[in-house]
DNA sequence: AATAAAATTCATTTTGAATTGAACTATTCC
DNA sequence: GGAATAGTTCAATTCAAAATGAATTTTATT
């Protein structure tokens, strides 16, 4: 029995527990950024394990390694999926999933169908307010105008602002310390 | 009894349910503005009826124009004067607050207290997961070390963006549609 | 200093969003 | 076509975060 021959298990058992522990870091790292913003943590965990995993993995080997049941999973993957972060291989028998590492897609995700439609919502309810401002009570008039304004023109500003911003993340390695 | 020398009660109600939906809208908006980025539903309230009134009210008009305790004013308030987005004038027996309208505020507090600090705790995270690396299974080593670089990288980015977006935030009107 | 009013605190309760898991549907393989 | 496996759905449950409110502390007023 030559133990020079193979790896030992116990440097196999060290691998594993450290790759777990880089997987695990990341899983947390993801889910405290879902969190951040909003969103379940569980989809931030899903992306953080596919951000891990150098080979694909299946639904299975996801609900399995995070502890969370496949309805969850399902869900998650989904939403991800969705969101452009993920990709899902369907060529073979069971899906497998895998992270696309271009976090700008993330980013951009969220703000398509999260932040947009929200930001859009309220302008429609602030243009609405623009129309009885006249009615309101005389004393405060300018006021009123006034508040209506900064917060419709910031509704503005944040919609224009968004692309460039991406664009900005996008690139940011080219204007390190330029501009701040 | 003259008719025209004072405002008539039926236009005093319609003003003042006027007023009534002008608060309500703005409260809407700014306590869905909060969900989105993960705040309390109520934070988001008691700034959007900071906003909407042109006098400062005291903690309790708040609680009870929103319907909501003594305790959770209380706490949301002081939440939001953390964060630099109403001013607390306590000159007076009773305190009142009023909005300041400068939404730059509320973004720069959200990125200064929520923000920087999480994603200053992942950096150290990553940083540590950065040594451990040539430990990690040699077969994917390649691999793990652009995943890990990839997310490092995009975390500076982060950080770098942010006081560059927060000034552009600000003076945006200058830059209307020249950038994208 | 005593009283009253305002504001805060925090243990408990509530609430709503996330998760579960069993039932169901779709897909693949033989 | 039928058995087996994969994947989805959604009503019910769980759970964490937010809200409550009674007790307490702080602050102002006489």
């Amino acid at each position: 029995m030559s133990l020079a021959s193979l790896p030992v298990p116990e440097l196999q058992a060290t691998e594993t527990a450290l790759r777990e522990h880089f997987e695990h870091t990341l899983v947390e790292v993801f889910s405290e950024l879902a969190d951040l913003f909003g969103n379940p943590r569980s989809h931030g965990q899903i992306y953080g394990i596919l951000f891990a995993s150098p080979l694909p993995l299946t639904m299975d080997d996801i609900a399995a390694r995070l502890g969370i049941s496949k309805g969850s999973a399902s869900q998650g993957l989904r939403a991800l999926e969705m969101l452009g972060a993920i990709e899902r291989d369907a060529s073979t028998r069971t899906s497998t999933y895998a992270a696309r590492l271009e976090l700008k897609l993330l980013v951009s995700g969220f703000v398509r169908q999260r932040l947009l439609p929200r930001l859009n919502s309220s302008k429609t309810q602030l243009a609405a307010l623009k129309t009885l401002l006249p009615s309101l009570p005389a004393e405060h008039s300018a006021d009123y105008q006034l508040r209506l304004k900064r917060v419709t023109q910031w509704h503005d500003r944040a919609l224009r602002f968004l692309p460039l911003a991406q664009k900005l993340l996008d690139t940011a390695s080219k204007f390190p310390t330029s501009i701040d």
